[in-house]
DNA sequence: CTCTAACTGAAAAAATTTTTCAGTAAAATC
DNA sequence: GATTTTACTGAAAAATTTTTTCAGTTAGAG
């Protein structure tokens, strides 16, 4: 099922922005703010507005289409940190966070990835997301 | 060695914004954003101004005091969605990002967290950093 | 082809983050 | 403890990013 198919039959439109944002991130080699997709998207189609750059991302993204990347820049949550564990916990329903250890639980998997990427790990971010246990009792909501 | 020796031992100084902050997150029981901090702050210390808690995020992180968590909302980094797959590699030299399968890599991992505090995890973010292959001939720039 | 409501771009508004600057205070030195 | 230095501070202004509003436009069902 292509794209197009897909996005229709989710009830959504197949329009111009959409498009370009797609192109746009089919030809990217890095991950792209909504400005540089507006930038470069106005080199495909010069009408291109900024604000239909953020709606045609919010579709797309929930279309499975499209991914947001986490980046160093512009992200505004903060937590106190444990020394030396990584790794965050947070529960979706009431927000709280945790940390907890175990950095070397991923060597396997950063040693697989290192062998068929040719990348050589420096650091990583791993967030789990679920309902903490009191949280579990109480509904979706 | 206490916290105030580690940001003296760094160069810094141990300031009222850096110690209301610090106190905020650790009564906290979610991530906070700048804005959330200074709220809470100023019932700490009512002079404390935005600015400073702005600053003081930023050498607490650099010193290791705080963590910063990529929440949902607010990032904007976005690259092309390959479906099913959710980790990402991502090169701090040239910025390319590449994703990559293994999901089920950290079901070991995450079995063993569910069982230590009781959370029900739904969703993972998984992100490594490190340098690409032909970016590690080229020197740290 | 017609119709309709999901879309669009532009402008304005809102919110967030950074820069600037004159003054303050932490902590090293006396 | 007083003096001195300069890393810091808050407020205001500027810059940037994101959302809302609105009058039209257009994708795609019928």
């Amino acid at each position: 099922m292509s794209w197009e198919e897909r996005l229709n039959q989710a009830g959504w439109r197949v329009t111009m922005p959409r498009r370009v944002v797609l192109r746009v991130l089919q030809q990217a080699r890095r991950p792209l703010s909504p400005q540089e997709i507006h930038a470069r998207g106005r080199r495909i189609h010069r009408s291109l507005g900024l604000v239909s750059v953020y709606r045609a991302l919010e579709v797309l993204e929930q279309a499975g289409l499209v991914r947001r990347v986490h980046r160093e820049a512009r992200c505004d949550g903060y937590i106190l940190a444990s020394p030396g564990h990584h790794h965050v916990l947070i529960c979706r329903r009431c927000g709280r966070a945790v940390e907890f250890p175990g950095a070397e639980d991923l060597s396997g998997l950063i040693a697989q990835v290192e062998r068929r990427t040719g990348f050589r790990v420096e650091d990583h971010l791993l967030q789990l997301i679920g309902l903490c246990a009191p949280c579990q009792g109480s509904g979706p909501a």
